[in-house]
DNA sequence: AATATTCGGATATTAAATATCCGTATTTAA
DNA sequence: TTAAATACGGATATTTAATATCCGAATATT
């Protein structure tokens, strides 16, 4: 079982927007640079992540992605959700409907209970990833960066960040 | 996030050899017509379990699989670890070392808080199949089936079981 | 209004993981 | 000794993920 890449990369790249407040933001060629990741797959998780309104974008010269909602409302489940789709890791092919004592599937309106035992882990697993936002994340990032490197970053920022203001 | 397929056919193997207690077991190809599964993909996870020591095997004529522990000693967990391996789903691939404001490695001593925080909720999901064992899964089952159908199964079995006497 | 820049989406292409199958060796009851 | 069964390694196919490319639509700037 492995997990898709892009959930990684989409998670640092909120990580990234984060300390920019809702009305600053990132190119898609700056949060690709900046993890040295391919840009057009960058583009596929800011994609999903837009659909999921998790951050919103603005085209144009000085276009961009900026967080859509406050980091405290950003869970690492949504961003795992909207890069890595819905679906459960486990998928129950109803072998007991098969074979030479296979159930009727009549008698299969309760769901099978392995199924549902690996649906009540992976409900546990949700609600761990639910319970970790992204404001966790970015002052846990913080407490561990040393002075020099956050001058790095500061620079880095102010090199690329990009206005993009919410209208009303 | 895909699970392995066979850790759904190892799972429903183990609870089919559950109610057979210790001493007597089913050949490979008995499970594996149980469910229409193909055979040799059914080995595969059936060697699995057996180097996990879930099940035991004895080769040769009037060969087969038992169950190597009380069902109260066999949890999801282990079936999935033994059939889908230790790997966590979420891989860092230490992105935050890469790029213009790369963390040096030295820095990097402490994992990456994003790569932690995925690893907190796998470790929410590993505790809930920790806490499933085959005898729930098996009584739950039970539970649910009606009596011509587990007339079928008593039939099936009679015709399938293999004596596999533990010896001291 | 023209233009350069940027995202959106569809579509290849490549790499990796999963699923399936086969052949041979080894074990063991009869 | 022989027949029947698993073990093991590897070969192959299928599926999914990762990467790259392209074109169209939108938009800020000039």
């Amino acid at each position: 079982m492995r997990m898709n890449k892009g959930v990684e990369w989409a998670t640092h790249a909120c990580t990234l927007l984060a300390p920019l407040g809702p009305d600053k933001g990132l190119s898609l060629t700056a949060l690709a640079d900046y993890h040295g990741v391919p840009q057009p797959y960058m583009a596929k998780q800011m994609q999903a992540l837009s659909k999921a309104g998790i951050v919103r974008t603005s085209r144009g010269k000085s276009g961009g992605y900026a967080l859509a909602r406050p980091v405290d409302d950003i869970s690492l489940w949504d961003i795992k959700q909207a890069v890595d789709g819905p679906e459960p890791a486990f998928r129950c092919t109803e072998i007991r409907q098969q074979g030479p004592c296979a159930l009727p599937s009549a008698e299969c309106k309760t769901p099978c209970a392995i199924a549902a035992a690996f649906a009540r882990a992976e409900a546990a697993y949700r609600d761990a990833l639910r319970g970790i936002k992204l404001s966790a994340i970015v002052s846990d990032v913080a407490g561990h960066a040393d002075a020099k490197h956050i001058g790095d970053i500061v620079a880095w920022y102010q090199a690329h960040v990009t206005e993009m203001p919410v209208r009303p």
